[in-house]
DNA sequence: TGTACATCAGTGAACGCGCGTTCACTGATGTAC
DNA sequence: TGTACATCAGTGAACGCGCGTTCACTGATGTAC
């Protein structure tokens, strides 16, 4: 991972902006939320500390940008593994789950973030926006399957809800550790076995 | 919720280890991680704010107790639906789950606390076997329904990880405010939606 | 093309605050004899 | 049963630290004319 550039010989940053989120990131994997501090991320980009309130306002105005980036990069993962994915609709379905573990192993503490509540509540549109997207992405594939739409069928809806809730839950034990069986796998052993896992749902 | 005591005649508390964690989960779910602090906590059971020292050491050390007991609990909310249910294997492992989104949406920051893995890392033993015995409460009534132990047959563990994920993804989603489609319903309707969703993965 | 000026992005000193940690203390309890 | 003493649980003052916020500032950029 390319360390932000601390010396510009500027004395504007050129792309703080970009910066400070690259940073928050690592700073959010590094100490948690618990630890998250303006001051800290400033330090890591190598500018003041005043910096970031010209970009972000307060520290939960970068938690919230960083969420809804997350949930744009989470996105893309899940598209990235389908398109690469055979045609059948199932295979789609399980190649966007794939993808969901890719960036949840892969940015754990961003995942976190993203899906905690706490820091981004309610209120903020963008970020609604980014995540309503993700989930639309597995009710689509889930709707053709089922060759119904989720909004319209409660029967289809419970299962994009069981799917979803499934790698989610996947997910979720994954990054907290608690998945001893898969822990001494090689990754291809573990793709077997989440296959195993999940096509019992969208079986 | 009854407010801890906060006038005492004594000068000692009498049960103040109790008092502390009582008093943790309050300002664990009003604070989240991040606002967590013992001082908050010795304040709110109106003590010094030296005096948790004593039973916990630092504010990692109350968190562990914290999350301990709330696998106690946790396991405890799971036995208490699956004693209520019928003989059936598939109804007590059902109620079983519903007894993990009934503590998950009780006690949401606890439940969090318990399965975020930043705080309570390895190494705290009794924290890892309360953990593994909720765990196995479910591992042993599907290894029951499939006849064969899901420690040794892996299609089994697939089985057990299926339900693990899916109703602790379920859980997780709905504290997170992410299952609108349940948001409306009744408490019985939820229940059936949920049902639905649950045994499409033990059907 | 050149100049003047407004706007924007980043600086750094200052402030007050809540925090964790330390430490000498004091009140209560239990135990030995 | 009474006394002496050790141990334990809780106190409160003190400290240093990192934090967020504010504010007057300065360097760079863009735009009007």
């Amino acid at each position: 991972m390319p360390a932000t550039p601390i010396k510009r010989d500027s004395y504007h940053h050129g792309d703080l902006r970009a910066a400070l989120l690259e940073a928050g990131e690592a700073v959010l994997s590094e100490t948690g939320v618990a630890g998250f501090s303006l001051r800290q991320v400033a330090r890591k980009v190598g500018v003041s500390h005043s910096a970031p309130a010209h970009h972000f306002g307060d520290a939960n105005g970068l938690l919230i940008a960083l969420a809804t980036d997350g949930f744009r990069r989470f996105l893309t993962a899940m598209q990235r593994r389908r398109d690469q994915a055979p045609e059948e609709i199932r295979e789609r379905i399980f190649a966007s789950a794939l993808g969901y573990l890719d960036f949840a192993q892969s940015s754990p503490a961003l995942f976190r973030l993203m899906f905690n509540g706490d820091v981004c509540g309610p209120a903020n549109q963008t970020l609604e926006q980014a995540s309503h997207a993700s989930f639309m992405h597995l009710a689509d594939d889930v709707s053709a399957l089922r060759q119904k739409s989720a909004l319209e069928d409660a029967s289809v809806m419970a299962d994009v809800l069981a799917s979803w809730s499934t790698v989610h839950g996947y997910a979720d034990l994954l990054i907290s550790g608690r998945m001893d069986t898969v822990q001494g796998l090689t990754p291809d052993e573990q793709e077997a076995f989440f296959r195993q896992v999940f096509m019992r749902v969208i079986a």
